[in-house]
DNA sequence: ACCGGCTCTGCAAACGTTTGCATAGTTTCA
DNA sequence: TGAAACTATGCAAACGTTTGCAGAGCCGGT
């Protein structure tokens, strides 16, 4: 029933190499018969068979991704950016969730890896002794985590950070909590970093912490957090702030008039809640965009020269309504 | 590098028909000689190339899914479940979003076409035209879309728009906004049909619309509201609720003492967002576990009987904060 | 002793491509 | 005019599997 190589040459009245030929090396055929295979295959509506291709080229054209929970609303965004750059290149994508487990994550690259030309792990929740048993199984590029000298792009947050206490600072707090996300992420090592490189004189840092990066966490911190005597929260994400603002509301405290609120990630609803949540942005989009550049550089080049392996990716604060200048006391 | 299963075959001592059938048709090859054979490959590490597989059998063990926008927080959730029931019917996901396109969504299913068993279409934007020109490239499972005698999985809202409707009435509302969603779509025409199957002569419906279904419409759908002189208001779905939500605060109208909201979807952020929507919640992940079985039901059978090609699954109102008696006036 | 029927295994052909090598035709140049 | 160098095409082998067919060995019944 599906039309193959065969038909659309007999059909055309070559062999099928130069049919073959017509799609992957246009050049080694003359321009005429080109045509005219091209529009055969048109007319009898032939699409290669990728399979078969792959078999003997030994490329898939595919790619995978993993991500560790699409219900997180993080990934999906970054996964659109996979999607379209993988499109524009021609590239199929295999996508995967691992449910937060390094386990299943390990089988999932395992599986994968035969049927495609490399994958994108997505803030990946492998040990590192479990990374040592997939490199090399097939290509593999990092997005928000930094393996030995592996192809990464990285959602650089200092920058950010920096960006958040200052903006803090200028509005007068002088005594800010921070609210750790899990103990274990790159993520918030990078935040904390970040933090540390921006510290100043004027402004006292309170860790709280860890905190599940979730909604439901919020509460918790929150509790801890008024207890401080705070006038301002930096938490490790949007998802942890929008739960510590639901908080504060049912406690009585006021946004941002008596606690201003400061988050990461800029997750489609931040902008919704209200008061609108000041944040870190994050380019989610460029750097699925990123990491597939990344990987057809590195399918497609020699091998030899690596080329850029690290794309940093800077972020910028959004300021919204969440933040003021204190309450005097 | 890879090891194929001439390796394993080599290694084991035995023809590559032994190795191929050890796995395949486990009963064919005598107990000792498989339990060889396994182990050898697994100490070889050997997996078998789904490509050549597919190749010979036709069938490549993938499938396809379709969604128009991974942006909208609706459709990472019916994902989820695709993904996990597809894990365990050992079947691998192609992933691709169209960009609410809907030429291109027809180009990614031909596309696709040749690399799968079958696609599932995510409330598909294509025109009846469009469809038929790719119903048949493969076999389809449709979501919330309803065409022909294709398979599908249908959330039915008529059963919530019902609950809703009962729910602003025993609180006491009389008068109660409907604002419709975009006119083509299934989803609408649907909550449309609920809307009139639960009309009762103690409440009068006004309707509006149509709005784009996304926060951003919400405030041109609220001033709207606001001089209808309703005290509650139905969305088509939680992102217009919470941009209505959002406006409504801006314009100093109280959720819920002066205005109640209800939304359907029951996205994440509907219980995060203050007030906490009310809302009717579809069973998304269940939705995209059930297009799996549908699919690969499609898939095994002998065609012929067909079985159940239609699925439908009921929702629930979820009451939440945003939700009241109507103040009198 | 022989035959029929098992059970297990191997041989080789297929699946739809790509590609190295060979060939036929055309041009270039001395 | 003939060799050399291209250009355009075809032939056939390969990629890693599955599977129809056939053969080898064994068992039980006559």
């Amino acid at each position: 029933m599906p039309v193959t190589i065969q038909d659309v040459a007999r059909e055309a009245g070559v062999s099928v190499s130069t049919v073959s030929r017509a799609f992957t090396v246009p050049d080694l055929v003359k321009e005429e018969t080109r045509q005219h295979v091209l529009q055969t295959a048109e007319r009898l509506g032939y699409r290669p068979n990728r399979a078969a291709r792959g078999l003997i080229t030994g490329k898939t054209g595919n790619f995978g991704v993993i991500v560790p929970d699409l219900s997180n609303p993080f990934f999906p965004t970054v996964l659109k950016g996979v999607q379209a750059r993988a499109r524009e290149a021609d590239y199929a994508v295999f996508l995967a969730d691992c449910d937060e487990n390094a386990t299943e994550e390990m089988a999932l690259v395992q599986a994968m890896a035969k049927q495609v030309d490399g994958v994108i792990l997505c803030s990946s929740r492998m040990t590192q002794n479990q990374l040592d048993r997939v490199v090399g199984t097939t290509s593999l590029v990092f997005i928000n985590r930094q393996v030995r000298d592996n192809p990464a792009v990285l959602m650089g947050a200092a920058g950010g950070m920096r960006q958040a206490i200052d903006h803090l600072a200028a509005l007068g707090h002088r005594r800010v909590a921070f609210l750790n996300g899990p103990k274990a992420s790159w993520s918030n090592r990078e935040r904390r970093r970040g933090l540390r490189q921006a510290a100043r004189h004027d402004m006292e840092i309170v860790e709280l912490g860890p905190f599940a990066p979730r909604f439901e966490a919020g509460p918790h911190a929150a509790d801890l957090v008024i207890a401080e005597g705070v006038t301002a929260i930096i938490a490790f994400n949007d998802l942890l702030a929008l739960g510590v603002m639901s908080r504060l509301a049912d406690r009585g405290v006021a946004v941002p008039e008596e606690m201003s609120v400061v988050g990461f990630d800029d997750i489609p609803m931040a902008g919704m809640a209200t008061p609108p949540l000041t944040t870190v942005a994050m380019q989610n989009e460029r750097a699925g965009r990123a990491a597939v550049d990344l990987l057809v550089n590195l399918l497609t080049v020699s091998g030899a020269d690596a080329g850029d392996l690290r794309r940093e990716l800077d972020c910028q604060l959004i300021v919204r309504a969440s933040t003021t200048v204190p309450a005097r006391s």
